[in-house]
DNA sequence: CTGAAAGCGCTAACAC
DNA sequence: GTGTTAGCGCTTTCAG
């Protein structure tokens, strides 16, 4: 910045003003100024910008179960997209929900004073939730609603998906249910949405006939798989709710191959409005999310509250529920 | 630092020798400055450390064409995690398949002075090639292999597999062959397998009957409505070439839906050994690729380099061809 | 509107 | 094995 100066013969504090757009420079003094950057290829060392300042840097960090989900993908799309948009760059961890991945990535990424956070999924450690308190820096919840987050919360009230969709099949007249879900040792919020479920049918005095949660990932397979699983075990059910779509579109193919129809002899619901569902023959039963609006309004909140605007603590994305042709 | 120096009863300086673990220092001293280190609950600050040390900091800058796509976000799951296990920390960026966005996003990385980047797909334009040159920081070009890469490329062989696709298609006796694509107006890789696979049949006097290329995302959906589109136009068809498994997917379903039997009526392939195959009824014949192999292959070369030790320019990430029953 | 001086927290280089 | 000195490239503060 010293050459770019010397060679706009300005000094170094101008030219600083220059780049960073503030206010105290004429018109004539950052033509002159830009002139020699484009001239000289003048790198900005951010770096050395967020040491002086002493404030913090402009890195916000983001984590995530999996990089590896579609669903988490679009969600972390979207918040980088908004924070590149300010001029934030995004520092990702995976904490494969497993606090103390969390706690250490949180840690880590501490040590580059980043001017916020983003965390999804609800399970952190006591010593995250105190580091980050005593520590003060701007933390968004996402994903679940978390009605006493460490900051603020962005959130799906999944219990509420479970519950109405419980409601749902009482409704459709089923009484044999069964609830197929997956990531049984890292319960994810499919968990919630379950609980939800059983508490719709409790209220109806329903119990749920049998379930099926594997310990694997949720995925098409794992779907297929469970539901095979949960048939042969219980006989037949009037329905199924599954963790997510993923895992309905697997139970669908499987009734398919064994020649149960759906929803005649059994309906299927899942959860996420996700891609994959759109070539099923018959529409399928789900609870609709935008997880692109989930994003962006993580990111608009933390963004808020970096800049001290005001900004709500809890922020609910809505959800809903979708009936198909499948329940 | 200068705090836990103090409380230690050492100077700054061993105290950085000790958080660092580099040597010049008594086990004795270690323990003393530990312990203040946990007593204190001191957070060291990177970003001072990466501009005291004036080399790079331990930024990797890692760039994909979307955060949101199953394939992609696996890659980056491995990069991330080989990356995190040297200490180096991820920051993304989604490029959407235009060169553009890649210089803007490269120019803003670059101001983090990182120890490397990782970029995906080949599109760069002139600017960033020169800018990443001259500036000789390490550079992995990842998914595709790029012959003349910046500084070096990990990748499938897109060409290939079209190629032996090509060749297998025309080993089963079709003769009127299709082709289903998408992301027409940024074309990615899959125009390259196109490439391969044309030049195949041409090899045989073939000729590629017919093709469409959406413009949408590649999906599920998109490979149903572009086989409908398809088999409107051009008639029967012996087999179709799919740009990936979830177009291929969605083609197997348009079938299902109008009563055209695969593969007795028309054969489809993919590529990519996408998990949603996992539950077709038939075993979808495809490229099998290991993209948790090409991104944790891209961090160690990189890492390798960042580190100055030898390393291959060039690395292969095997593709292997698995016959299925659908062509 | 512009400039000079000080300093951010750490590490490299060198001395002890 | 340990300490001292200087300085990284910016921004903040204050003075013109």
């Amino acid at each position: 910045m010293a050459e770019v100066a010397k060679a706009a013969g300005v000094s170094k504090m101008t030219a600083s003003r220059v780049l960073r757009d503030v206010s105290g420079f004429s018109e004539e003094t950052r033509d002159k100024v830009m002139r020699e950057v484009e001239r000289l290829g003048y790198v900005p060392n951010r770096i050395a910008a967020a040491f002086g300042s002493e404030q913090t840097s402009t890195i916000i960090g983001v984590s995530v179960p999996f990089l590896s989900s579609a669903i988490f993908g679009s969600v972390l799309d979207s918040i980088n997209g908004a924070l590149a948009k300010f001029g934030y760059q995004t520092m990702i961890g995976a904490h494969e929900n497993s606090a103390e991945t969390e706690e250490v990535w949180i840690k880590n990424i501490l040590s580059w004073r980043p001017a916020g956070l983003i965390l999804s999924c609800h399970s952190h450690s006591a010593t995250t939730r105190e580091l980050l308190k005593a520590h003060g820096i701007p933390v968004v919840e996402i994903w679940n609603l978390n009605t006493s987050p460490i900051d603020m919360s962005v959130g799906f009230n999944h219990f509420d998906c479970g519950y109405e969709m419980g409601e749902y099949m009482l409704g459709r007249g089923h009484k044999r249910i069964g609830y197929v879900g997956a990531d049984a040792e890292t319960p994810g919020l499919g968990a919630l949405r379950r609980k939800g479920f059983v508490s719709a049918l409790k209220n109806a005095s329903v119990e749920l006939t049998s379930e099926e949660i594997l310990n694997d990932k949720s995925g098409f397979y794992a779907g297929f798989y469970a539901t095979e699983n949960l048939l042969n075990r219980s006989g037949v059910l009037d329905a199924i709710y599954y963790q997510d779509d993923n895992m309905a579109i697997g139970g669908i193919f499987y009734c398919q191959s064994r020649g149960i129809s759906v929803p005649e002899d059994v309906g299927i619901a899942g959860w996420g409005s996700m891609e994959a569902a759109s070539i099923l023959p018959k529409r399928l039963t789900t609870t609709v999310v935008s997880t692109q609006a989930l994003g962006k309004t993580a990111a608009d909140a933390l963004i808020a509250r970096v800049r001290g605007e005001p900004q709500e603590d809890l922020v609910i994305t809505p959800t809903r529920l979708a009936p198909g042709n499948t329940v």
